[in-house]
DNA sequence: GAGTGGTCTAGACCACACT
DNA sequence: GTGTGGTCTAGACCACTCC
């Protein structure tokens, strides 16, 4: 459908020249992608559903398909949006198969070693957060905050002892019980039960020694060599939400990444 | 330089039916990017140097601008290219400011900390290349390697112990007074002076225990826990031109990632 | 066959850098 | 001003999925 003017209502201070050294200047692609990005973080549709075909987008925009093409193109590559050819584009979303383990880049040194993963959760309870995890999590100190201890087993030996932490806020009902019942990943089930969605995360790795109680839940001697990865993970709006400190074995494990 | 049919004879079987059950369909563009990367290899357009214009590639190639582009999009997102809005576009190069420690990944835990970083070669020697380094490196056991040990140090204290691998055969004239000599990251040597670019790499991150030896080296105490860092870095063509194992002193500095 | 994303084209205009 | 990459459009056709 024609429309008047549509790059002109769309366009970024044509007229009037900028009142400061930055003209701000946002092509109409970039102006289309946070609008379709405020529509993922408001949940007009949830994650693995379908949003509406190119066409239709172009339509409610009143912008060219092309247009509203590469704003989709650029979320796919965020991994925000899925397209698959010939069904449409979809919300991506931490419950599936093929994306489980896209945050959990712990792999066994042989690749034959590779088994199903079982958690064992230790610990979940509400508190106030401490000074640095406030920090972190950008939370005034003493908000509530959920604290989760968990063990990663490979192959029934333990390698991972994470700590986990959210803040209570978001997470309200969120108990013990309820973890240990859900299957799939967790952040599956902080998306479909509490519309919390990692996005995207920050991790700082280190080497340190393990201490006594560490080492026993690890099976390792007091004093190995751990790798502690230190895990925030944020939103569509950037916000924190979720601090993640995790101990790894790596004797037989290694943490994999790829740089270019 | 034009040619008699580029566009028909590089389009994908359109006429007789492919005789398999996978037609083994290959865009336009996509081909595009396969010659341009074959150049790239073939050293038509040297690290640091500006590629034709998209017009000209347009007319080379006998395919619209639009197909250009989007091949240069690829390469420009792969970082083999680096795009420059109203100058060109240009063959990336480790031999800059800004993309200077694209793969060193360890940052000081305060930003404050940051400083220039200084280098200390230990040890650079041929010789014939160890069962496990010719596996990485794609080498006959035997064949000729280089090997190079070399301390990082950040604000005079050492930080990072590197054990440098490169096939003989690529690195003819490489020695410890060379390496010494030249100012700038060492990526960028090997891209001057033997015309081995490193593209991408994977890394392999544990945590260890530092040995007598590497604890005199970098300062700590026997028995530190360390980062230990294996990196192979491969060319164009994916051959492996490089390992690198580092161990990393982690007590003042991160390794920082990103994952989404 | 209808609908979706994927490719390709051609042309217009904009932003930026150099000269 | 000229040339470069960057944006936007409009339309045609292809490949894939489902009915």
């Amino acid at each position: 459908m024609p429309n008047a003017s549509p790059p002109a209502a769309a366009k970024p201070l044509p007229g009037p020249q900028g009142q400061e050294a930055a003209p701000a200047f946002s092509p109409l692609y970039q102006q289309i992608k946070a609008l379709l990005m405020k529509s993922l973080q408001a949940g007009e549709w949830r994650p693995g559903e379908a949003i509406p075909s190119e066409m239709d987008l172009a339509a409610r925009y009143k912008v060219s398909q092309g247009t509203v093409r590469k704003a989709i193109d650029e979320l796919a590559a965020e991994n925000l949006l899925v397209r698959r050819q010939g069904k449409g584009t979809f919300v991506a979303t931490h419950a599936e198969e093929h994306v489980q383990y896209r945050f959990l880049r712990l792999t066994p040194d042989s690749p034959q070693d590779a088994g199903p993963v079982q958690r064992r959760f230790l610990e979940c309870r509400r508190m106030r957060a401490p000074a640095d995890v406030a920090r972190s999590l950008e939370l005034k100190a003493g908000d509530a905050v959920v604290m989760i201890r968990r063990l990663l087993l490979f192959a029934e030996r333990p390698v991972v002892l994470d700590e986990i932490w959210l803040p209570g806020q978001l997470f309200k009902g969120l108990t013990a019980e309820r973890l240990g019942e859900y299957q799939g990943p967790m952040y599956a089930l902080f998306e479909t039960e509490y519309g919390v969605r990692m996005i995207r995360a920050e991790e700082k790795l280190r080497a340190l020694a393990a201490d006594g109680p560490t080492a026993e839940l690890l099976q390792v001697t007091p004093g190995t060599a751990l790798l502690s990865v230190e895990r925030l993970s944020r939103t569509y709006d950037d916000r924190p939400v979720e601090l993640r400190r995790g101990l790894y074995h790596t004797s037989a494990h290694h943490y994999r990444n790829e740089v270019s």
